[in-house]
DNA sequence: AAAGGCTGCAACCGCATGCCG
DNA sequence: GCGGCATGCGGTTGCAGCCTT
C-alpha cells in the first residue's frame, strides 16, 4: 500500500503556526468538532497539512492541555509507566490525561531519560522482559500477564509522595483533556456530562487566551506559556473561569464564553474523558487499597478498566 | 557585553493501523 | 479479500531562548 505523502503539496505552509492560522483551527473546529482532519485545509483555507491541523490541534489547542512543570508524581508515573510500557506515548498519556504524548515524549527525552542513565532511578531501569516494538497486540497480551507487575511498579511510583491520591487527573475539568487519546477518537458520544463541560469551557478559554496570550509574548518564547514556571494548565484554569479578553495584533479578542463552549463541547470527543477519569479512578483506588480487597473487586473492575484501556 | 554551546519544545516525517467501499 | 484513504503514533529535527564563559 504505497500512498503518496499528504504534506509534499506545493504551497503547504510548514513551520511554527501563527495565531490567525490557530483562531482559524480553533474556530472551525468549533463549529465542526475534531476529525474529518483531511478536509480541515479546504474548508479553512488554511495552508497547512491535514495532519499538521491534526497535531496542532491535538498537542496545543485542544482543551484542558496542562503544559510545562510536570510534578514528582507525573514525574514518577512516567518513569515507570515507561519502564513498563516501553516508548507508547500514546499509552504513557492516557494515564496522564492533561499531558499530551508529545509532551510526555519530550519532557523523557530532556528529562527523564538523562536521569534514569545516571542510575538516578533504579527502579526505573526497564525490566528485561520489556515489551520490544513489536505488535500492538503482542504488548498488550504482555500488558495483561503482567498486570501484577504494573500494579506493583505503580503503587511504588505512587505511594512515597505525600499527597497519597494523584492530585491533577481529579482537578476541575482535569482529565477532560484526554480527547485525543487513543480511547476517546473510538468511543461514541453518548455520555456527555454537564459539569464535565463546565471545566472543558474554562479549559477551553484558557486554551484560547494562553494561546493568544502566548503569542503576544511569543517572541519571546516559543509557546510562550510552556514557559518556566507559568504552567498554562489546571491551577490558573480552575482559578479564573470567566471569559478572558487578551489582545494581540493591535485587536482585543474576547474569548466569548457561552459561544464557545457549547460548540467545543459538542463535538468534543468527551464521553472518553469521562470514561478515563472513571478509569483512572479504579486505577487510583486499585493503587491504594489494601491487599485485602482488592483480589475481590478491586482487581477485577481495575482489569475491566485496563482491558477496556484502548492503548 | 558578546559569542558559543546547551536545552526545551513545537512541528515534521514516515510508518502502522483501522476503516470502508 | 483487496486496495485506498484517514488517522494515530513514535522518532527525529530545527529553532529560539537560556546559560556559561
Amino acid at each position: 500500500m504505497v500512498r503518496l505523502p499528504c504534506c509534499d503539496k506545493e504551497g503547504v505552509k510548514k513551520g511554527p503556526w501563527t495565531p490567525e492560522e490557530d483562531l482559524v483551527l480553533v474556530s472551525y473546529i468549533q463549529e465542526h468538532g475534531p476529525g474529518n482532519w483531511r478536509a480541515v485545509p479546504t474548508r479553512t483555507g488554511l495552508m497547512r497539512c491535514s495532519k499538521s491541523c491534526r497535531l496542532r490541534w491535538t498537542n496545543y489547542l485542544r482543551p484542558g492541555i496542562k503544559r510545562g512543570n510536570f510534578t514528582d508524581q507525573e514525574e514518577k508515573l512516567i518513569v515507570h509507566l515507561q519502564a513498563l510500557l516501553g516508548n507508547r506515548w500514546a499509552a504513557i498519556a492516557s494515564y496522564l490525561p492533561e499531558r499530551t504524548d508529545n509532551d510526555i515524549k519530550n519532557f523523557w527525552n530532556t528529562h527523564l531519560k538523562r536521569k534514569v542513565q545516571s542510575g538516578g532511578d533504579a527502579a526505573a531501569k526497564p525490566p528485561a522482559h520489556r515489551p520490544p516494538s513489536s505488535s500492538k497486540g503482542q504488548w498488550e497480551r504482555r500488558l495483561q500477564t503482567d498486570i501484577n507487575l504494573a500494579r506493583r511498579a505503580l503503587r511504588e511510583a505512587l505511594t512515597p509522595l505525600d499527597d497519597v491520591k494523584p492530585q491533577q487527573p481529579n482537578a476541575v475539568g482535569a482529565g477532560t483533556g484526554c480527547g485525543d487519546s487513543p480511547a476517546s477518537s473510538s468511543s461514541g458520544a453518548s455520555q456527555f456530562s454537564p459539569s464535565a463541560a463546565a471545566g472543558l469551557y474554562v479549559l477551553t478559554t484558557e486554551n484560547i487566551s494562553r494561546m493568544l496570550d502566548g503569542w503576544a509574548g511569543r517572541k519571546g518564547r516559543r509557546g510562550g506559556s510552556s514557559g518556566p514556571g507559568t504552567p498554562g494548565g489546571a491551577e490558573s484554569a480552575s482559578g479564573s473561569s470567566e471569559a478572558s479578553e487578551v489582545s494581540y495584533g493591535g485587536a482585543a479578542i474576547v474569548s466569548a464564553a457561552p459561544s464557545m463552549a457549547g460548540p467545543l463541547f459538542e463535538h468534543e470527543t468527551k464521553p472518553a474523558v469521562a470514561a478515563q477519569q472513571t478509569q483512572l479512578s479504579a486505577i487510583e483506588s486499585w493503587l491504594f487499597d489494601d491487599d485485602s480487597n482488592y483480589h475481590h473487586i478491586q482487581s477485577s473492575s481495575l482489569l475491566d478498566a485496563a482491558m477496556d484501556y484502548p492503548f
